[in-house]
DNA sequence: GCCAACGTTGGC
DNA sequence: GCCAACGTTGGC
């Protein structure tokens, strides 16, 4: 099994919106690494950190679920939708998803500030500067640690 | 294929 | 609001 990080802005979709859908389309995701990730990496049962980006204070607040096989992502197509890509074509698209489900919501967030600080949560690649990609692979052994810290039990 | 210009992400 | 990092675009 993967381990992966995902990065949401809770203004648009937090992990309370997750916890009121069944499942949500990780819809949007418009770089090729991370739609590589979902695409060609990402298998059903997966466990994923949900990280809060551009939030006071950044950081991991729950564990979400690969509980889809990867399926073309639906906006690339609507002329409507701010994620319309007119380059992709409906014969071979272009983005590509997988929906995820809440496995639960951390009792306190672990802002990115304290893993930063953290010996070894510091090594996480959302830990390095710069580092915009929004879906990221998480070494098990920090997954395990990060869910310890939050005295969480996947 | 190079690279400058530009746009976006996201912490601070 | 600022700006560093970095991906994408497009002229050449």
């Amino acid at each position: 099994m993967n381990h992966w990080l995902i990065k949401s802005e809770p203004d648009a979709f937090s992990i309370d919106d997750l916890a009121k859908v069944k499942q949500e389309p990780w819809n949007g995701i418009r770089n090729y690494q991370a739609r590589n990730f979902m695409w060609r990496d990402m298998k059903v049962g997966d466990l994923a950190i949900f990280y809060h980006s551009n939030a006071k204070p950044p950081g991991a607040v729950g564990v979400a679920r690969v509980v889809s096989e990867p399926y073309p992502d639906a906006t690339q197509f609507d002329k409507s939708d701010k994620y319309y890509d007119p380059k992709s074509d409906p014969e071979k698209p272009r983005w590509w998803l997988v929906d995820f489900e809440l496995v639960g919501k951390f009792d306190e967030m672990i802002p990115l500030q304290t893993m930063k600080d953290d010996p070894v949560l510091s090594e996480m690649t959302v830990c390095k500067r710069g580092s915009r990609l929004s879906i990221t692979p998480v070494d098990p052994v920090h997954f395990e640690y990060l869910c310890g810290l939050a005295k969480f039990t996947p």
